[in-house]
DNA sequence: CTTACCTCCTGCCCGC
DNA sequence: TGCGGGCAGGAGGTAA
């Protein structure tokens, strides 16, 4: 499902094979995926925008239209294709943008579960409603070790659903939640509210660390890209425990074990990370 | 305030 | 082979 990195990895691509383009014209297929405001309202407002930047917060794509952005959570399986005229749509497209210069935006999602906002731009992210309940970016210049110091001392949730609680800090998802508790060498249960100024300093950067390495894997895959975006698991090439159970420890050889915390598939080493309060 | 559970969806995997 | 059931999962919602 696509994380930060893939959510970042998309933007970098998008800027650079549509650069500014007129959406023309949106079909939506499926109402659902408009999430605000109306589907007859989005498509008035969209119509004639020019898309003048790319960027990312958390895991949403925030397209720059100029007077207003329009707003893209991906959710599972959410992608975009960039496509000519003559290309065929797939059968899992529900938003189709007709961009100027014959190019086609296509949202792909076989769920169904991603999610597409516009509003009115302004200043302050946080004032969009589908972004009151997101807390800082990864890389935001707010979300530092002071910062997670305090959320965590004052949480009650396990180091797994701190990482994942958007709310906290946007941007890690599921895979990489679990590549974090790993490289903290703590349970993913481990109650946060035992955080030293150190592990708070530690997890923000391995988690950094992490989304990085994850993003610099992304980057170097789009040149291999043709007409369409996907963005794959090749990252998985590089992940220590997530979707490895029953394989060997990279660190210890014992073999990793999977168990659900915050009702999520986590995947862990039992003797790597074995502290657990 | 927290926590537990439901909803949205489809593809895939399992057992029969 | 095909059919039914269960499962996975981000985030928002509601109930307790």
């Amino acid at each position: 499902m696509p994380e930060l990195p893939e959510v970042q990895t998309v933007i970098s691509t998008l800027k650079k094979q549509l650069a500014i383009k007129t959406i023309k014209d949106v079909d939506v297929y499926w109402d659902n995926i408009i999430a605000y405001p109306s589907v007859k309202e989005f498509k008035k407002i969209i119509r004639n925008k020019s898309i003048v930047d790319y960027n990312r917060y958390g895991k949403y794509l925030i397209f720059d239209l100029k007077t207003h952005v329009m707003i893209v959570h991906l959710r599972m399986e959410g992608k975009f294709y960039i496509l000519d005229e003559a290309e065929p749509y797939s059968k899992h497209a529900h938003v189709v943008f007709h961009l100027s210069e014959g190019k086609f935006l296509q949202y792909i999602d076989t769920r169904k579960f991603g999610k597409m906002y516009i509003y009115e731009k302004v200043e302050d992210l946080h004032s969009y409603s589908c972004f009151k309940n997101i807390g800082y970016d990864a890389f935001d210049v707010h979300c530092n070790a002071q910062y997670l110091y305090v959320q965590a001392k004052k949480s009650t949730l396990s180091l797994k659903a701190f990482l994942l609680n958007q709310k906290i800090m946007a941007g890690v998802g599921n895979i990489y939640a679990d590549e974090i508790c790993f490289a903290m060498r703590l349970h993913p249960e481990y109650k946060v509210k035992n955080f030293t100024k150190d592990d708070a300093a530690k997890c923000l950067i391995e988690t950094r660390r992490i989304l990085n390495e994850a993003i610099n894997c992304g980057g170097t895959t789009i040149r291999s890209y043709t007409s369409s975006l996907k963005v794959d698991g090749r990252f998985q090439l590089k992940l220590q425990v997530h979707m490895r159970k029953g394989e060997a420890c990279p660190v210890c050889a014992n073999v990793i074990e999977k168990i659900t915390v915050a009702t999520r598939g986590t995947y862990y080493c039992k003797k790597c990370q074995s502290k657990k309060c």
